[in-house]
DNA sequence: TGCATTGCATAGATTATCTATGTATATTTG
DNA sequence: CAAATATACATAGATAATCTATGCAATGCA
């Protein structure tokens, strides 16, 4: 994952929480459109590159946690991931685990 | 980084500058009250192991952020470190660089 | 005496992420 | 209309932080 404005050391590891979280709030996503959506939400701070976000994507459908659905636009064919069951119960799981993060880090850095 | 109570895939990259951090309160550390010292004040929730702890010093060591001193206790040579110029400078970037994060994560999380 | 703690260290494995590359279609702009 | 940019997928190989597991030795304590 690629940081404007910050050493990329500390995002690591949030990389696959952040991509549950989106498809957790918008149902279905493909990876471009993941990327762009991150860019967006950090107001630009967060730049996703294909070479990290594939294989994140990869590992969660092997985990399954997430499930992929084909579908033509035009010519290409866009590659959907939906999260399964087991992915929204994980989803809530990790969501929780990083406002817990989010709280040591402010305890530790207060 | 050992953690008892979250997957400790997020804690990483936050080591370096959690050492920073306590030898720029503390002025001269060594390693394991380093340890100690992180337990501590995450009241239990970081265990850093040596496996972790040394390479990171090293490093630091390497990149000229700390240095060392070493100090007969009995017949135990205790290898206190402690920052540089540099370090001290780095430590504030890296801390400023940290609340940034934590910003991020805040906004990325809400 | 024996066990837990203190304290240093390293070798090797793991794994997430990054860099760089490849391919192809669609859209905008000069 | 040609060229540049954006959209969209993917993978191979490198990097580097961290983890697991181990080793050694002194000290404290029950």
């Amino acid at each position: 994952m690629y940081i404007c404005s910050m050493q990329s050391e500390l995002i690591k590891g949030t990389l696959s929480v952040l991509i549950l979280k989106l498809l957790k709030e918008h149902k279905k996503m493909y990876g471009y459109q993941i990327t762009q959506m991150l860019k967006e939400q950090s107001n630009g701070e967060l730049m996703v590159r294909e070479g990290s976000l594939y294989p994140a994507l990869f590992k969660l459908k092997d985990d399954e946690l997430v499930e992929t659905e084909e579908e033509m636009i035009g010519k290409r064919v866009r590659r959907y991931y939906r999260l399964t069951p087991k992915g929204e119960i994980e989803t809530q799981r990790r969501i929780t685990e990083i406002h817990s993060f989010i709280s040591l880090l402010q305890t530790l850095f207060k």
